[in-house]
DNA sequence: CTCATGGTTCGAATATAGTTGAACTATCGG
DNA sequence: CCGATAGTTCAACTATATTCGAACCATGAG
C-alpha cells in the first residue's frame, strides 16, 4: 500500500475550471448517448463499469471515446478507482463557468 | 399587391415547438459562428443582410447552411421580408421546451 | 419587363467525428 | 507471479458536417 499518487498511472488530463469551453460543452452534450451518460451521474459519481446499461453491447472502445469527448470538454471527470474509473459531473466548474446550463439541460425532458 | 400567403414562395421548413429536440439545439449551438449569429438576434430580429457573420469574406452559401442549421434544429425563424429575409430567434418556442437553456448559454461569457 | 439584390439549393471536395478490433496498461485476488 | 477485470490507445474505416462555387429563384425598383 501506497498513499503516493502514481505519475505513472493512468490519470488522464482534464481542463482547469477556466479553461472550459462552452462550444465544446455544447457539442460534448449534443450526443444522445453522451447526454445520457451525464445523466446518470446527475445523483452521484459512478463506476464506469456501472453505467451506460442502455446499451450492453456498445465495444468498450467507443465507450472508452465517448467518456474522453465529455472529459475533454470539461463535463466529467474521469480518475482511477481500485482496477477500474470513477466517473463524476463536474457540477461546481460548470456552474462557475455557466450558470444555470446544466441544470437547464438535465432538466429537459 | 397581395394579402394572399404565397405558397410557392421562400417559405423554409421550421420544426413545430414540441418537435424541437435538446440534442439538436445543443448541436447547432456548439459552432462559434452559429451561435454569435444568435447572439446578434438576442435583442431584437434581423434582416440577414445585416448580421455579419464575424467574418465578411464568408460565402453566402455558407452562410445560408449556417441558418438553416439553427432553423432545423428550431433555434431560429426564417421568414421572408421584403427581397431578403428575416431572421428571429424563437425565445418562447425553446424557453417552454427547454426553460433557463437560451438564457444559460446566452448569458455564457 | 428587366435588372440588381439577397438568398436558397445542389454537388463535389474536404474536414471532422464516430466505430471498432487488437494491443497494451493497471489493479486486485489468489 | 498469474490470471481476470477494467479501461485506454492506436489505426483503419465509415459516416457525417462544413465549405464554397455555380445555378437558380423571388422581390422590389425603375
Amino acid at each position: 500500500m501506497s498513499e503516493i499518487k502514481s505519475d505513472t498511472g493512468p490519470n488522464l488530463p482534464h481542463p482547469a475550471d477556466d479553461e472550459i469551453q462552452l462550444a465544446k460543452v455544447l457539442f460534448a452534450l449534443s450526443d444522445p448517448g453522451r447526454l445520457e451518460l451525464v445523466r446518470q451521474l446527475q445523483e452521484a459519481p459512478l463506476e464506469a463499469a456501472r453505467c451506460h446499461l442502455t446499451d450492453p453491447e456498445i465495444p468498450k472502445s467507443t465507450k472508452s471515446h465517448q467518456m474522453k469527448v465529455l472529459r475533454e470538454a470539461g463535463v466529467i471527470r474521469n480518475e482511477p478507482h481500485g482496477r477500474g474509473r470513477l466517473l463524476s459531473l463536474r457540477r461546481e466548474a460548470l456552474e462557475r463557468r455557466f450558470p444555470g446550463l446544466l441544470e437547464a439541460v438535465l432538466g429537459a425532458l
